[in-house]
DNA sequence: GTCTGTCTTTGCCTTAAGGCAAATGATCCC
DNA sequence: GGGATCATTTGCCTTAAGGCAAAGACAGAC
């Protein structure tokens, strides 16, 4: 029984864990188990506080774990992109539900395992959970970081290090600004109005330079040091 | 060769993941490879940034896991008493470091495995890492609630959270308060005037009474309600 | 070209949070 | 019992953060 072999599906399961760690005939069957589904924009997956017990690789698009408050403002706590591994915790523990909403943010494609489908064959194969173990990690440090983040840096400091994980890798031109004030804010878990005046205080202060559409950083070092030393993992310059 | 076995940490061996998916002669052998030490109270166990490659058992006292800001704020992230497991990142990944500080909040004694010894046995025995998972989603599960409180709660709604949880069993009585106000500070991610300030301000509003020494909950369900709903997992009166 | 809806920008004001310092209790150690 | 030490409590003040509302600017629909 031929199974709807789509060899740009089954490569892209070859290079990611867990799936990696199957012997080729056994991840054949597994690429056959899944659901794959296409996801509009701002389209949900799941909702905060479902049992979700599926594990998800991304195929195509942007999606993300947010979070909601009462009141309405939202924290964007965790993105994936093609080839990244989501789960609902339901997945690992049927009592789990879901500590935060996933949804789509941009259109996207997902790949679903259910855990009644999956688990037997992780089980059966140590290096595949081994393999999991350190995706539960990363998210694990993930996790923590945004946490660090938010307990100890003011606003202005999770900005700065937004702006240089998005936009500090171009020579120097200005960029477009690709992301709405209110999905700045979602990131970094505050309003559209402390994100737009902080960006004109950067401005007044010659961090950067900014208009309606554009952003160009223009001094890299005291935005590090507003970020509190390492954006991604570099060592604070002193 | 005889190691010394107590029959008290077998015990608790037995009992708890992953260790409880081993057979009992397996379970042995692994018992014999732990190392057990003795702690200090604030004692450290590793510190932020360390790589620790260890995973532990804690045999009695209470272990907290701490976040330090350059200000020297503490944030208490995660506290694990006897009975309960923790770990290095470094422990399922050779880069992580530790997110955080890892110390003895009371004096105490840990059983310590590290990776080389314990992966090989725990690869060969796909219960013991499923196990292993689902502790690790358990943290995810406590960091991801943590992060709400932070996000989106102001100090208030943390405070009556803690005090619920911490005082919220008792019949009616004064309890003594058993925390310093430093301690409740790092438990929320704040300081001790603002503890105190709290206190006194849910005191004034009658939802505890409140001495230098004893505290008593007066209104449970105003508590409930500022606490935005679910101390632990109740559901929001309303 | 005009209109409509979506973003952005700003001014004005309120509240939350915290830093600093001094006063007040409590405890522990000779 | 006298200090020394540590924890608690409070007043005073500053800053960070955010809510609300109004005004611009832009993009696309018609």
């Amino acid at each position: 029984m031929q199974k709807s072999t789509n060899p740009d599906f089954e490569d892209l399961l070859n290079r990611t864990p867990p799936f990696a760690s199957f012997p080729a005939v056994q991840r054949r069957e597994v690429a056959s188990l899944a659901i794959r589904r296409e996801y509009r924009r701002d389209e949900f997956v799941t909702l905060r506080g479902e049992r979700w017990p599926y594990l998800a690789l991304v195929e195509g698009g942007a999606f993300e774990a947010v979070k909601e408050s009462p009141e309405g403002r939202v924290l964007s706590v965790l993105t994936v992109r093609r080839g990244e591994i989501f789960w609902g915790l339901t997945f690992f523990d049927l009592q789990a539900p879901m500590p935060a909403a996933f949804r789509a943010a941009t259109p996207g494609r997902l790949a679903l395992w259910s855990r009644e489908d999956l688990l037997p064959w992780l089980k059966n194969e140590g290096e595949a959970l081994w393999a999991l173990c350190g995706l539960l990690v990363t998210r694990l440090q993930q996790a923590s970081e945004v946490l660090e983040d938010l307990a100890f840096q003011p606003v202005a400091g999770r900005l700065a290090k937004l702006i240089l994980q998005r936009y500090g890798e171009a020579k120097a031109g200005p960029v477009a600004r690709d992301l709405t004030l209110d999905e700045m804010a979602s990131l970094l878990g505050t309003t559209r109005e402390m994100v737009c005046r902080l960006l004109y205080r950067f401005s007044d202060d010659e961090l950067i330079h900014i208009t309606r559409t554009e952003l160009s950083i223009i001094d890299k070092s005291r935005l590090l040091r507003l970020a509190g030393g390492a954006p991604d993992s570099h060592e604070p310059a002193r």
